[in-house]
DNA sequence: CAGTGAGCGAGCTTCCGCTTGACTT
């Protein structure tokens, strides 16, 4: 009898549930979608109730052909493609490229790879629910309609004409982080003086320690002078102490959004190479799947972990947990994302221990018991005024999930409280304390930090906006876009006061503290910030952080069957549309122009607003009888923060050092950096140098020597034929005006006795055959 | 490779969400 044929989307789930299975079962792996809406007018008849065009994409036929093939010679097709969304749609395509009928068609589904769940889905069969199908495809036809409506009109209005995008979830990422930049900048920071005390007392063994303790914030220098000064001459008593337990529970085990987020904080990655080394992990079968919103655990996993607790730590450290999903848009076709043996400690692969081992932990503490705590609150009476201190500190008990694992916060939600908690030493009310000193210490607030990759994500995932597979891909593309740029920032010094009470004197003292660094954060360019305010203007609706949550309760009542997909779309697309033709017709072209003031040499105006090639600055107008001078804008500087002062020192270059052998040495910016030119050659400038400020003497030796190292890289000029023989970082190669040739590994060995007639027949050689390169498709890159 | 910055019109770009490879000029 033939064999019946399971398809699933994921080969190395294919290989798993083929074991699990056994010999009726050919497991295959379809390997995503196998079919997308057509290029061309959208893929979308708008004529005709938005029915879809799709098409195979070329990257897909190899594997429908085989799919196709094998059906024919199967017994019986069954469909076990993810219980998602995407996933029932996956299926419905299955079955219109391979000829079957969706009525009839066994489809399965199960949230985890294990015997008895594949067992029982196989038990269970049903078939595609086309409601859920016409939900996906209502999804995909509102967001192609959204990208390939909103782009163009973006190529229309933008003077920068490089492959611009917008789209209903890369245009409100940009958004996040564009607000989060001119929060920063309007910030203002203020301070307060906080009160700190520190006493010594005696700890159990009777050795002298020291604690603090806090007292009020006071808005004003004076205040809190005046405060000490109460304090000159005082004693400090005990009158009261709290003690009050408390605890805290281990996280839930990993989804994708959180290892993204934990990956980042406790081991700087990026969210693309987390993805990167757990995808690593998973084909090798170390992890269940990585894309994953789903927070729970197969029971199989559970009874692994128990033993696992209780081998390792012992009873009184486990504890049965079962997590839920705080996310309303979670889909959760998959488990969590958790160690496949948890007998596994580590991996061999040296690249992916750091995060097999952080996930490890964070699936062994989620099944473990909670830390017990024990909280010290005193209260510290000061006999010369109505002022209370107050010492806090916190004592674990039982250290429970923490054994193993702590979870990490970003900045922004630690509070300065929690940060001075400590210990205390054992101490009894009426007790008398002896001050070590007081300090007023002046402190300043501070605006939320600038994202990192992994807080964008957690912000998006809170808004319900992209997906797990989606997450690192939106951020690789607003970066590939130009909207948005990862870089550090250095941090200015700034002065603080302290007032301090010391053996009964008061002094005051200045310190400087660094503030306003950052690292690896995510900025918006003046590009993203333009397009930002620009879509916000005239696509309200879209940018809206509530509009894929919106159009999300629009979707979920198309698969309950409740209203019909074309419909929706027509809903959406009827109002839509005209705002398009309407901001073609009426919107100015997008130029985020700024006058800074007037230009002292010339007496024209300056202003500064994004061009053909960026941002830039320009002195006079187009129509003034002289042509305007123009100058490009620093990476670090922006349109929205430059003032008049660096706007003009822009126009100092290009800059005319002096001769040297005969020719004029000049310095400038250009398409790719600061270079100097002389004797119409170009020598790239090294970041340690600044144009602005380079002299002869400090530029000449620079061409000497650039000059040298050129001439050592050439080992032969063919001055009429235009060919170079070079030698570069991977060997030896030929070049002809624009284009390189690979020289054969045989002949690499005497590149110098090479000739005319055989560079030659090498070229026509490598044209013949072009080396195999990734082709340029026009899909998915 | 090292300049540019107006507007026209050819012909191009573009979305989100499922999956892995095969590129190294």
């Amino acid at each position: 009898m033939a064999k019946n044929l399971l398809i699933v989307e994921s080969p190395a789930k294919a290989k798993t549930i083929e074991r699990i299975l056994g010999e009726d079962f050919e497991v295959k792996s379809c390997y995503g979608h196998i079919r997308d809406l057509e290029r061309a007018d959208m893929g979308i008849d708008l004529n005709n109730k938005y029915k879809p065009r799709y098409i195979v994409p070329e990257d897909k036929q190899k594997v429908v052909k085989e799919l196709k093939s094998l059906a024919k010679k199967s017994g019986e097709v069954w469909l076990a493609t993810d219980e998602d969304r995407e996933g029932e749609a996956i299926s419905w395509h299955l079955c219109e490229v391979l000829g079957l009928d969706p009525k009839i068609t066994k489809r399965i589904v199960f949230h985890e790879i294990t015997k008895p769940a594949i067992e029982s889905a196989v038990k269970k069969p049903r078939t595609v629910d086309m409601n859920l199908v016409n939900a996906q495809q209502a999804r995909r036809i509102l967001d192609r309609i959204v990208g390939f409506e909103l782009s163009p009109v973006l190529w229309r209005k933008m003077s920068m004409k490089n492959n611009l995008s917008a789209g209903r979830v890369q245009s409100v990422a940009v958004r996040i982080i564009a607000e989060r930049e001119r929060e920063i900048n309007a910030f203002l920071p203020q301070s307060t003086f906080r009160i700190e005390a520190s006493f010594s007392s005696k700890d159990i063994s009777g050795k002298s320690v020291v604690f603090s303790a806090e007292g009020k914030k006071y808005a004003e220098e004076s205040g809190a002078e005046k405060f000490l000064q109460t304090c000159l001459n005082a004693k400090y008593t005990v009158t009261d102490i709290q003690v009050k337990p408390g605890k805290k529970s281990p996280a839930a085990p990993f989804t994708t959004s959180t290892l993204q987020q934990e990956a980042s904080r406790k081991l700087g990655y990026g969210v693309s190479r987390t993805m990167l080394l757990a995808q690593k992990l998973y084909e090798s079968g170390k992890i269940t799947y990585m894309r994953t919103d789903s927070v729970s655990l197969s029971e199989t996993a559970m009874e692994n972990l128990q033993s696992e607790i209780n081998s390792k730590f012992g009873n009184k450290y486990y504890q049965k947990r079962a997590f839920k999903n705080k996310n309303e848009n979670a889909q959760e076709a998959h488990e969590a994302i958790r160690p496949t043996y948890m007998e596994n400690m580590s991996v061999e692969d040296a690249d992916c221990r750091r995060l097999y081992e952080l996930i490890w932990k964070r699936t062994m503490a989620s099944q473990m018991s909670d830390a017990e705590l024990e909280k010290t609150t005193a209260l510290i009476q000061i006999s010369t005024n109505k002022e209370e201190l107050k010492a806090s500190g916190e004592v674990l008990k039982f250290d429970g999930f923490l054994k193993v694992y702590r979870e990490d916060r970003d900045d922004d939600d630690i509070s300065e409280e929690e940060n001075l908690e400590g210990m205390l030493p054992p101490l009894s009310v009426h007790q008398q304390l002896t001050l070590l000193e007081m300090r007023a210490t002046e402190r300043f607030s501070r605006p939320l930090p600038r994202y990192t990759e992994a807080s964008l994500v957690k912000k998006l995932e809170e808004l319900g906006i992209g997906r797990p597979s989606t997450y690192a891909p939106t951020i690789s593309t607003i970066l590939k876009r130009g909207y948005v740029e990862k870089r550090d920032k250095e941090g200015v010094i700034r002065n603080f006061r302290i007032l301090k009470l010391k053996e009964n004197k008061i002094s005051k003292i200045s310190e400087q503290e660094t503030t306003g660094a950052e690292k690896s954060k995510l900025f918006p360019t003046d590009l993203g910030l333009v397009v930002t305010d620009f879509l916000k203007q005239y696509f309200d609706d879209i940018m809206d952080y509530n509009f894929t949550a919106r159009i999300e309760a629009e979707f979920d009542e198309v698969a309950s069957g409740k209203i019909e997909w074309n419909n929706m779309i027509d809903d959406f697309y009827i109002p839509f549309k005209k705002d398009v033709d309407n901001t073609i017709e009426k919107a100015e072209r997008i130029s985020g122009e700024r006058e800074l003031g007037i230009d002292p040499v010339s007496g024209k105006k300056l202003i500064v607003r994004m061009g053909r090639y960026g941002p830039m600055a320009q002195i006079g107008e187009q129509n003034d009888e002289e042509k305007p001078r123009f100058a490009k804008l620093k990476n670090t500087q922006s349109i929205e923060t430059i003032n008049l002062e660096d706007a003009l020192e822009l126009f100092k270059l290009p800059r005319n050092l002096g001769p040297f052998e005969g020719s004029d040495l000049t310095v400038s910016i250009g398409r790719f950096g600061p270079y100097i030119a002389h004797d119409k050659k170009f020598y790239s400038l090294g970041k340690e140098f600044d144009p602005y400020t380079i002299g002869l003497d400090e530029a000449t030796p620079i061409v000497v020597e650039k000059r040298a190292a050129k001439e050592q890289r050439t080992i032969k000029v063919f001055e009429k034929e235009k060919i170079q023989l070079l030698r570069g970082p991977y060997g030896p190669y030929i070049k002809q005006g624009l284009r390189n040739y690979k020289i054969p590994k045989e002949k690499q060995e005497n590149v110098e006795t090479l000739e005319l007639p055989e560079i030659k027949a090498i070229i026509e050689e490598v044209k013949a055959n072009p080396p195999k390169r990734v082709p340029k498709k026009k899909k998915s890159s």
